[in-house]
DNA sequence: TTGAAAGCGATACCAA
DNA sequence: TTGGTATCGCTTTCAA
């Protein structure tokens, strides 16, 4: 077994009320000389101080639980670096949950978290079911959303505006010259991430007055690679005219380059390509890919900032929009 | 505040212990009618065990740690994804630590993760230093480690033979008539990931008799992107007639595969590149990246598997060498 | 400056 | 089938 406070209190030849003062410090309440025999006592038999009974007393686990619909995905792998690293600055610990998007396995999290008594919910880039907000607020720990949002119910969210973020990536395009341009979306009814994307696209090409050359949207299942292939072929076929395209994804819109490789259309001479996210495929792709950055570290560290935040007043917060910006590489050719 | 068993009791009418005996479905020790009567006042009441006093009495947190170098990396983050698969599935939850490949950071997370009385540790891919074992040794609590391995250490690991898949990956060179045949590895100081890969390599080159044809390895500091353009550029000024590359990582070798390009030396037509790991990127590579594959979801719930294991029987475990396959896909040409 | 003791929310033993 | 109670390891009054 472990060795207790008790342990350290016969030690030390002290009660173990003055072992506990000692290590919180609190202010005074013993000597100089006593401190230095507990801490001797302390390192000689290896004590540990169980945070779990602490936890048990102050009713405080220093633990947060952070819910995920895909741990090994590349989005959720820089927002996790970010949330972890200000979590542990903060001298908290992160449990890591993958969902899966399966509502049953996200529910399950959820209680699983509450009894652990988690201090706080970090909930990602998905939709936010009402389900899942009603158990949150069982728990009476605040949460925030990141990479999502949520019209219906009152989180905070830490993200980037995407209807923004997508008509600049359409208007980068425009002023670059190019007069048809096509966008590979997710689904429509995506809420989050499928159509303000397609909406800020399509603001975009209106306020130019380029709507009603053709179609332009094609929009697939989700935001994968595959996705990307797909849709970008379907484009070639049904919109040859089109010049320059605008994935939802860097994922898709490196699908949509293997896919231009193997038609034999080059990029970006025959077509130009921005993609969404700036993930680390951006830079490796072939040519390397023009893309509307989010911030994604950030946004994992800002969320937990927020989080962390409201765990120490008390007051909930603001919704936090983070900046997105365009990262020009060598994807886009300027018509 | 939550409510606790007491109110449940009190609600119920009954004593703690009988809600207890409840909760747990200890065999027997009440009747189907008061475990209705309890079962309603849970629900009625909102009660969510406590598992933080249930840890304390039982000395079981249901957590395990996991200690990575980098936790946004891609192979990380499929080590992750079969961690925290196996370990959901068994009723457990993961705490995920970012070491930064700092010791003092290690050390801390494992103080940490000792005091939070984590049931397991599993230790990713970095080399296992004196100290960290001996912290490791100190709490008493089993580990694994993954994607690494310790000679001086009798931890458990779970992992492929780098030396058998650099020599498989050199074969399959050979074998599609290379004779020719260059390495981008890591550092040879590096006795986990790079050393070995090297030896494996030299040691086909050997014995299909192909050494001595010239300088054949180049050894970066890591394995990254930039690693890999960099030394493929050495390698084609230093040794311009290499007809295939093996690169020691995915990353390295998609590196490779853009400085070719940017060369204007195509592959695989004039030169052909094997990649190592097989994570998402090798498929999206153009070409696609044909590459020695681990396993890595699997070797992350092996891993797990075998520290729950360890964590029920008590008996230590053995290492588990896991199988390395060769995917075929585009970018080596049969000469 | 120090110690005794109550209590955090459960489990499990011993009686009834 | 039930309930009372000691206990897990710690923090925090309250007295001394």
């Amino acid at each position: 077994m472990n060795p207790t406070i008790k342990d350290v209190a016969k030690q030390a030849n002290v009660s173990i009320a003055t072992v506990s003062r000692i290590l919180n410090s609190t202010s005074a309440g013993y000597s100089e000389k006593t401190k230095e025999r507990v801490q001797a006592a302390i390192k000689e038999l290896g004590y540990k101080p169980n945070a779990v009974a602490r936890g048990l007393i102050n009713n405080k686990t220093q633990t947060i639980g952070v819910l995920f619909p895909d741990v090994s995905g590349m989005v959720t792998s820089e927002l996790l670096y970010g949330i972890e690293n200000v979590t542990h600055r903060l001298g908290h610990s992160v449990i890591v949950c993958n969902t899966s998007s399966q509502g049953k396995k996200t529910l399950d999290y959820l209680q699983l978290l509450s009894e652990k008594r988690v201090e706080g919910i970090l909930f990602a880039s998905e939709v936010l079911k009402d389900e899942y907000y009603e158990a949150i607020e069982a728990m009476k720990v605040p949460a925030v959303l990141v990479s999502t949002k949520s019209q219906k119910h009152p989180l905070p969210y830490v993200k980037v505006d995407d209807r923004d973020a997508s008509y600049a990536a359409a208007s980068y395009l425009i002023e670059k010259g190019h007069r048809r341009i096509g966008m590979l979306s997710g689904s429509p009814k995506d809420i989050i991430a499928g159509l303000p994307r397609i909406e800020g696209f399509q603001a975009a090409l209106r306020d130019y007055e380029l709507l009603d050359q053709g179609p332009s949207v094609f929009s697939a299942e989700g935001f994968s690679y595959e996705d990307g292939m797909e849709m970008f072929k379907k484009l070639r076929s049904e919109a040859e005219d089109i010049t320059a395209v605008f994935a939802a994804s860097d994922e898709m819109a490196v699908g949509a380059l293997a896919s231009a490789y193997k038609m034999n259309v080059k990029t970006p001479d025959d077509i130009s390509i921005i993609g969404y996210d700036n993930i680390k495929i951006s830079e490796m792709a072939i040519p390397p890919l023009t893309t509307v950055a989010q911030p994604l570290r950030e946004m994992g560290e800002k969320a937990a900032e927020l989080l962390f935040e409201t765990l120490k007043t008390g007051e909930s917060s603001q919704n936090i929009i983070m900046p997105h910006r365009i990262v020009e590489r060598e994807s886009v050719k300027e018509l």
